[in-house]
DNA sequence: AGCCCCTATTTGTCCTAGACAAAAAACACT
DNA sequence: AGTGTTTTTTGTCTAGGACAAATAGGGGCT
């Protein structure tokens, strides 16, 4: 009544998965199990989408929709942590070699080549892993080779360009979980590289955190606005690694003070590895630093709604 | 054997053809009419696909599918010009409600909901529509809501940010076609403001040009090599309405001289109204103008080569 | 133990052909 | 010319079957 129930289409949609798998799943794993409207079309309840979405997003990291699909009901939820098999360096090796084609791509000025190697690779590991051992490093190279000379400026846009387009498209089809931080996402004025900021939103939602994307270069105050007209749980910030080092902590604290004091902030990036820190800022070097927090931040929650709710069914002393 | 066939999930992705309309049109229409491999799977030859990827795009100027498909075979190439059906007063009319609805969303920081709202009219009109009833006006508004004080910088930075994701996501699945110029498209330093850039690439994309995005900012210099490195055609600027009038001749000036002369200047947006203007540059206000200078280009080109065929076949007297 | 090859299972995509509803066009009637 | 009604057009949905690519499991080898 008050939920309207899905068309395939839409859980398509919200998702992720095609329209051939989720009848083929209905018809294998007897899940989803949607009803029929008057035309005979399934009519997916929004508890089916959403045990859906949680799938998909186990799928993601690493599980096989087999086990998922036949597992009891809300099992699920215990499975979350199996975080991304460990990159063996067999694969390492074989990504390497990838990882300079895909690069001549981009010195060939090819886009739609390089565009098409993204997407497959998109395709055939899942976002998680496409984040991690694919456009991290890719950027990570791509600034290097800058460096060095080996890549003009217009060439370095080009691939930003052209890799941000894939990721957001990856990101839009993400769905966001209860009980989940909504994540404010953006950078400070002068910082403008948006790539790492993109890979945590990918690697956020994935785990299901609600985000809000907002660009780059905001400035501080409204930073501290956004986030409370949102009603953010935590703001978080990308400073690359061409970033005025010694500027980043007058920032963080000027921030700091602006946004409320139940409002976390979050700092991560290549620009992050060696400046000066302060207590009140989480500091994550590393894209798994942010996963891991996420995961930390949402078991606190659980365990403060927990100790509250003990509070308040016991009878005071 | 050069050309190594289309799966029917490769057309999907090259030409924006759901899978069941590739395979309803073959049905009825008897077009396409792939071969099959060995497993008995559609196998698209390259010019079948060029042929849907140009129906695709006059479906999206408002052709209706059964016309173009019955259409005896290359008569195609002449239905180009039909462009936008006449904005009548009465669908503005009813998209006014609709464009202050879509900024309530804005307003009520319900970003999901924005991004539906964009998308069902992006799926309902067709992009080239979508881009000139929706999105330019939308902009637009936004831009003065700003001005007045009703947007925080914020909102604003939300409303581009999703905006910029669902046109991005149209304008990947694009074709381009042959003959066509390939646009570099870009903003100066200092000018950050994408939308515009995006919206014009969509038209230009539409109309079957290569377009080359390169982002925002790019260094005079640099967009000089970049559109060398491409060999592009033209190299197409955006000014948005904020950005200072007074700077814009220097920079085109500049940028006039370091592009070699083979290659068109084309200068649009809200920015290049009633700026000093150079007769070297191709100055665009509108969309309209950037859709009419393209058709223009192809015109001109087309009359060139022929007259080069001529001189080339005529004995010399 | 660790490694490699072969087989078995899992899993996604593709196939056919029919049905129907929503949108658009054509027509009729003020 | 405008407005309401039929007819045509067009996209999406459904069903179950088939098959190939990816992954896991098992056995023999070093």
């Amino acid at each position: 009544m008050s939920t309207p129930n899905f068309s395939i289409a839409a859980v398509e949609r919200d998702t992720g998965l095609s329209k051939d798998v989720l009848r083929m799943w209905e018809r294998r794993y007897g899940f989803p199990q949607p009803s029929r409207d008057t035309n005979g079309e399934r009519a997916y309840p929004a508890d089916q989408v959403e045990r859906l979405r949680q799938i998909k997003r186990l799928m993601d990291q690493g599980h096989r929709p087999g086990k998922l699909l036949a597992l009891p009901a809300e099992a699920l939820a215990g499975l979350v942590p199996r975080h991304g098999r460990p990159p063996r360096r067999a694969a390492a090796a074989v990504d390497e070699q990838g990882l300079e084609d895909m690069l001549a791509l981009i010195k060939q000025h090819d886009a739609n080549g390089y565009l098409q190697a993204l997407q497959q690779r998109l395709a055939r590991q899942g976002l998680q892993r496409f984040v991690q051992d694919i456009v991290a490093p890719l950027t990570q190279r791509v600034g290097e080779a800058w460096e060095d000379g080996r890549f003009e400026v217009f060439e370095e846009h080009l691939f930003t360009e052209l890799t941000k387009r894939v990721m957001r498209q990856a990101v839009a089809a993400l769905p966001s979980g209860v009980g989940m931080p909504r994540v404010l996402l953006t950078t400070v004025p002068d910082e403008q590289h948006v790539l790492g900021l993109l890979m945590v939103e990918a690697l956020f939602a994935l785990e299901g955190a609600a985000c809000i994307p907002l660009g780059t270069q905001m400035p501080l105050m409204e930073i501290a606005r956004a986030a409370e007209a949102h009603r953010a749980d935590i703001v978080a910030l990308s400073f690359s690694i061409a970033f005025p080092r010694k500027l980043i902590p007058a920032h963080l604290e000027q921030l700091r003070q602006l946004l409320p004091a139940g409002i976390e902030l979050w700092v991560g990036g290549g620009g992050v590895g060696r400046s000066a820190r302060l207590s009140s800022v989480n500091y994550l070097p590393d894209l798994d630093d942010g996963v891991k927090a996420l995961n930390a931040w949402v078991s606190a929650k659980a365990g403060n709604e927990l100790a509250r709710e003990c509070r308040s069914t016991e009878p005071k002393p």
